[in-house]
DNA sequence: ATGAAAGCGCTAACAA
DNA sequence: TTGTTAGCGCTTTCAT
């Protein structure tokens, strides 16, 4: 069932089918009509392939992301998976694990597939993997990279607004302690999350505990260890702020194990706002990345960047916000401190 | 750059570049490596749109799915994709929300793409949405559809074994007051489930309350209120199931809501074994569903049928076992009911 | 062992 | 307004 055998059914030639189905106005109504007729008496699927051969391009586009199990990411992909649905256009996903090698496979597999675009979450921007997509004129869309180049927008999320309103927040309850559990060491993003905490501490005028300071993996299993670590600093910190929701899951479940109750003997902030933070007991207080905005303007980032692919691309921004709920509380009396002396 | 291309480079026709390319033997070791050589100096990058338009085969495989933001289903995702990835094929993937018409839009999609095959796990088996891709011969395999057909097959997980690992846990334990949370009612699996429990409950000599039964929507909300409904209850159960693991969670929620603790105050025991599922607190008793099996287990039902579509399919038999964790213990011995006569 | 060539379905340039 | 046709890149049959 091809758009021959409708032409020949409908008694005109395969270029008036085609005319019909891309709604050129070239077409008598009443021919589109018959045309239409038929077309749905037949029910005819056409084959994108073949445009995709002749054309190049296979309205489809490209996600890398490093883990699907993260929600974060998988919640993302629902958006923009959504989002493409609407558009009429196919998504073509890759999960790279952050390992080199699959990066460059999925790479190849997108230029194989004639991607019109590719939103690239990988945690590192390891720039020789991407370099064949730029070479075939893909639009690239990177989240977080916070720099654009020719051919690559990059759709930044705003860490320094919900850093600073999840620190005033901390600050109006009275802490001073404040630790923070951050990612991957060397990454571009966990650098930029760590200096929004820094700032957002001076903003309000606290000062910065150097040795409260950990590095986490964006995972459960950083998280925790990380969270154990800090419990050996003295004093401890009576609230942490994380890099991300799974860290502060993991460091709540550190803090359980150790018997410390949260949030009373010490407050968390996630980051993220993943579904599941009104779950766990405490909920989780968090600074909400709006996804679906980010799905929004990587889309729009490709639409836009699609014909000019030979020029620099432009930045987007996401706000982020605070999202309080009852992982938070006023720090406690110190009641370690004093402990501790009596020993 | 296509074959051609490369066939003039390497001084041979482009249908022995093709040949090379897919491991022909007939072609000499000589010749190969000419073509190979200049495979690689030209970053030769195939175009498979060509092969589908010609042959109708895209080595593309669907997947449907109800919601992406069931951890159930995502991680299900990423063991499939993983798995693709290793075969050299590609994912085609469709939420559906449970909604119809997404249905109906998502198989036609897929049949647009050509896919070689498509994983079904929706939640309903609305067969005259699924009759196109049968019409179209193309390899279907369903998940807990429980029955097959002409060019479908099924992987269906083996509850019963699980129920009855659950149940006999609970039973050794000493729970007696033994209630289900199920999935939406009138849904094949939901029923399948209830009856396994049902079961389970017989094989170790448990009575069955019907008033201890009531209906979810495998999601946090239907887990909770249903929870909530089943504390209306007098006397209550010592012990519930569920019909998945975020059933579970939404239950756990309102029972620590209500103040109830968990699980000395009732025993919960969920259904899959998310990756969440010791994040929580407590952490959940489950029974797990091998996910990277089922995965395997539908793509060697694809690859199988794929030659016999006008043949019956196949069943596929996924087992599931209980792991216990942290909610559920020994039945608190009625306080409740004292407490309520002393009133 | 290698090459020549047809044809998959579609769209757009061109012709009528 | 409609039709004719070339050609996208690949694989496979047939010829050599």
């Amino acid at each position: 069932m091809n758009m021959r055998t409708i032409a020949l059914k409908a008694g005109v030639s395969s270029a008036t089918v085609s005319r019909v189905l891309n709604g050129s106005s070239l077409v008598t109504e009443e021919t589109a009509k018959r045309v239409r007729k038929v077309l749905e008496e037949s029910n005819f699927i056409p084959n994108p392939s073949a445009t995709t051969l002749k054309y190049g391009r296979s309205k489809t586009y490209g996600l890398i992301i490093p883990d699907i199990n993260n929600p974060f990411y998988s919640e993302f992909l629902g958006y923009f998976e959504e989002l493409l649905q609407e558009t009429e256009h196919e998504l073509l996903l890759a999960t790279v694990q952050s390992s080199s090698t699959k990066l460059v496979q999925s790479v190849r597999r997108m230029l194989m597939r004639r991607v019109d675009g590719v939103v690239l979450m990988a945690s590192e921007f390891d720039t020789s993997a991407i370099e064949p997509l730029l070479e075939h004129k893909v639009p690239i869309v990177t989240v977080d990279r916070h720099s654009v180049h020719t051919g690559t927008s990059d759709v930044a999320i705003d860490f320094e607004e919900g850093m600073g309103m999840a620190i005033g927040h901390l600050a109006k309850l009275g802490h001073t302690r404040i630790g923070f559990i951050g990612g991957i060491e060397g990454l571009r993003t966990s650098q930029i999350r760590l200096d929004a905490f820094k700032h957002a501490l001076q903003n309000v005028g606290l000062r910065l505990f150097p040795q409260l300071l950990r590095a986490g993996d964006y995972r459960l299993a950083g998280g925790e260890s990380a969270a154990f670590s800090l419990l050996k600093e003295y004093p401890q910190p009576t609230a942490i702020l994380t890099a991300n929701d799974l860290t502060a899951f993991g460091a709540i479940r550190a803090f359980h194990k150790a018997g410390i109750n949260v949030p009373e003997k010490i407050s968390v902030i996630g980051f993220d706002d993943v579904l599941l933070c009104d779950v766990l007991q405490p909920p989780l207080t968090t600074i909400r990345i709006p996804r679906r905005r980010m799905a929004e303007a990587c889309l729009r980032a490709l639409e836009h960047i699609k014909d000019n692919v030979d020029r620099r691309g432009s930045r987007y921004k996401v706000p982020s916000e605070l999202i309080v709920r009852e992982s938070t509380c006023r720090p406690s009396k110190r009641i370690s401190t004093t402990t501790k002396r009596k020993l």
